[in-house]
DNA sequence: TGACAAATATTACTGTTAGTAGCAAATATA
DNA sequence: TATATTTGCTACTAACAGTAATATTTGTCA
């Protein structure tokens, strides 16, 4: 009997769909408890009552705890290169007749996952910035340089077609692209320690609008003379 | 007998002399281990042996892990604001002649500390952006917003100043602080992340120095048409 | 100098949590 | 129904933050 007769293929297939519910299950209760209590306060017992299972099975899942907070953050990281992809197009497709309208939206490539998931948004800065990175096992901190990688040469590729294009000045592409991340990741993480009222997201949006305006003044080529 | 001759307070001044000194040691010794094995990985029984003392000395001194991880950034916060107060000297006694002195000698400010203190700089990007403040006890927390808030205040009046002497546009100067300040963090952290070669550190004052030229060209007040 | 007091350090503990070993239950195959 | 395989759980170990009880050093004064 072949595997499609006899069902055996439909129970991998089963199988391989309740492991993924099962991974979905264990990330998003690691989403919260993470972002609740923080890295360190976090444990993976309450991640592991949050879905509805007992420590042991996440460990079938994951290596260890940096591996899983690593899993959190490739929407992020998926989410800017589909981004920059789509700006790479338009670029392509010369539909950007000023360097105003280009830098404006490469703010937003990098600026968009934050908006849509802003909590998975805080869980990479987290991870970049707390020194984890330098914690990780070989194997989990090579695939995640290789996604920063993908993202930083697609970003610099683009500005350097910017550049030739004649949309913006003519900068080192690679500098700019740190400045872009760097800019959005650093303002976005001062604003959130301040507070996450109300008031505090309208002051958050000025600052974020303020350094939208500085980096196409700056760099937008010369054409700024129309404003 | 009075303090003064049966050396009383002189032996109050010298323990208060060795109580220094003791910290002094405990703090050496904790930059030390924090930075090469991360917050999450040093040890109090490492930092202790580093400074030649047991454990429990430590608690005599600091309240916990995250106290004495506070302790260490004290340091570039005071750095930051008495830049801060040499700017805003200069700038009462209009020492600037343009915007872009002024925006430059801003961006140094924030900069500075970096430059002189690498490591202890990393300690409070770090201690910013891991959630660690999020949970930090009330006391050690307050102390921190008091210690930030007072940077934030002075650069927040030194920008309104500099726009009222007409040196740079007329932005919200809060936006403004926070935008120079999370530029500087955002763009170094990143650049941390990339390697620390010879390279990657001229790479990193390469992307530094286009974020203050792009902070300078952007904001200051209309004379950059003599460039 | 020696008894006493104060400050300071140390050993040995507790409680918590990441991670694991070995066993139990469920599910698929024949 | 018997057996194999996958998946899960209970109960453990090791490591570490923080503490209590105890020892040691240092200073005071008769």
């Amino acid at each position: 009997m072949s595997d499609a007769t006899n069902g055996k293929s439909i129970i991998r297939k089963r199988r391989e769909r309740e492991r993924k519910q099962r991974i979905e299950s264990i990330i998003e209760s690691a989403k919260k408890v993470f972002f609740a209590k923080g890295y360190i306060k976090a444990t993976m017992d309450e991640i592991a009552i949050g879905a509805e299972i007992s420590k042991p099975v996440i460990y079938q899942y994951f290596k260890n705890k940096d591996e899983l907070y690593f899993h959190l953050m490739i929407p992020v990281i998926e989410d800017i290169g589909s981004q920059l992809k789509r700006v790479e197009k338009r670029l392509i497709d010369n539909k950007y007749v000023n360097g105003k309208d280009f830098l404006s939206d490469m703010f937003h490539a990098f600026y968009h996952s934050y908006k849509i998931m802003p909590d998975t948004f805080r869980i990479v800065q987290i991870f970049q910035q707390s020194g984890l990175v330098a914690e990780l096992d070989t194997d989990t901190r090579e695939a995640m340089n290789k996604m920063g990688r993908y993202n930083f040469n697609l970003g610099r590729q683009i500005l350097s077609m910017a550049i030739e294009k004649n949309l913006i000045h003519r900068v080192n592409p690679s500098s700019l692209a740190d400045l872009l991340w760097g800019l959005i990741v650093g303002v976005i993480q001062l604003e959130d320690i301040k507070g996450d009222d109300k008031q505090g997201n309208r002051f958050k949006r000025l600052t974020l609008k303020l350094a939208e305006d500085v980096i196409c003044k700056a760099l937008a080529a010369n054409e700024d003379s129309d404003a």
